[in-house]
DNA sequence: GTCTATAACCCGATAGAC
DNA sequence: GTCTATCGGGTTATAGAC
């Protein structure tokens, strides 16, 4: 395990952020290039993006200021390839969940997307708050393609719902209403998480996703 | 109407901003101060804490940089105000919900607690946001000032599941867990309200506290 | 690929005239 | 109570040596 060369790294990699961006097919670059993502990743997570210096970010990662534009065109540039990534990775393991049960209904499905982003957002909390809240520091174009991958995961959740409903299981008056708000249960995790002495991110995931088929499903005080 | 004297004003206004920091009892102080306060909230919103100087907030109240000091001690100070108020007006805003239903029943209460922040938060989106997300800005002990309210408010909504679960009229298995979703849920409105064509904040509210009514309720899967 | 040094600019806050 | 002018320092990003 590699030695943190500046104050703050150790941190970070016991924050689970090096398992998070660890990359086994170097896409990210050479070494530097991966500690200054941990750096800023860490540093936009507690300061957010206008409260965060390239300097800082250069000083975590053990590097000299100029060093973060050997590796990034701009603190921008920087920012959106977390946010990228990061967005990516969320989308995926959402994807996953849902194929990991197979033809299985909706509501097992639903159980298991709600799951396993709930998780996510618990376990990933440092990455996913940079992911979340700094949006509207994107440029335009990047905001774009960010937003996109957002959309994806939208439609997803709505599907499932438009699925369940479709099929009878579900009751659900307002699919677009009730995606908005399973959604916004699951993002705000990382808001919050982890909240004194709260459950693991798998107890976390398993509650919410309970939560969100009751909500769901159809209830007694329909006639 | 006062006309406006620097952009942005009248947008703010027509956010339903001036409604919300009108103060019968001129405790804002003089107009200017109040014009200040609504000119932060809305740079704050827009831009998060660290990305709004003093300068754009004297701009858009129409006073010079040097203007801010005359009303406020700091820029930090500035901002406490904003969320020292706003917390302590969305606390108002669920007691006085609660307490309009009387002695109704924890499921009436729950609605009416829900529905209300539900509301407020669409209604005064701009202000949520500041008031949500941007609270590791404020010095230890104003932030402390602000969680004591913000405990009161999660203690509210707490005891009332508490109570229908007592009353055996709620099925929750796992109180603090449920109320921390249902704080999400309503909170992250200020997130992304409002969203393409959605509805009204009124209808948001019924829709929210409908939802968590769903949460709470015994359900057919019980055994 | 990393450094030192620095350009060009913006920041919060204050001094002092009116 | 508001202004102009400015202090001292921090900001992103670049130039050029090694």
């Amino acid at each position: 395990m590699a030695k943190a060369t500046a104050a703050g790294l150790d941190e970070a990699q016991a924050n689970g952020l090096a398992e998070m961006w660890e990359d086994g097919e170097d896409r990210l670059g050479p070494a530097s290039a991966r500690r200054l993502l941990v750096a800023a990743v860490d540093a936009f997570a507690a300061r957010g993006y206008h409260g965060t210096s390239t300097r800082d970010i250069a000083d975590r990662a053990g590097l000299s200021p100029a060093g973060v534009y050997v590796h990034f065109a701009s603190k921008e540039d920087l920012f959106f390839r977390i946010t990228l990534l990061g967005h990516e990775r969320t989308l995926h393991n959402a994807v996953t969940a849902v194929q990991s049960v197979g033809e299985a209904g909706p509501a097992r499905r639903l159980h298991a997307v709600i799951e396993a982003q709930t998780t996510w957002q618990a376990r990933h909390h440092t990455t996913a708050r940079v992911v979340e809240y700094d949006l509207p520091c994107l440029s335009p174009e990047h905001y774009e393609q960010v937003a996109a991958i957002r959309r994806k995961i939208t439609a997803l959740v709505r599907g499932i719902l438009n699925e369940g409903v479709r099929a009878g299981v579900f009751d659900v008056p307002d699919v677009d209403g009730m995606t908005l708000a399973l959604l916004s249960m699951v993002t705000d995790v990382a808001r919050w998480y982890p909240s004194n002495g709260r459950q693991s991110p798998e107890q976390l995931g398993t509650l919410y996703a309970d939560l969100a088929l009751r909500m769901a499903a159809p209830h007694s005080s329909d006639s």
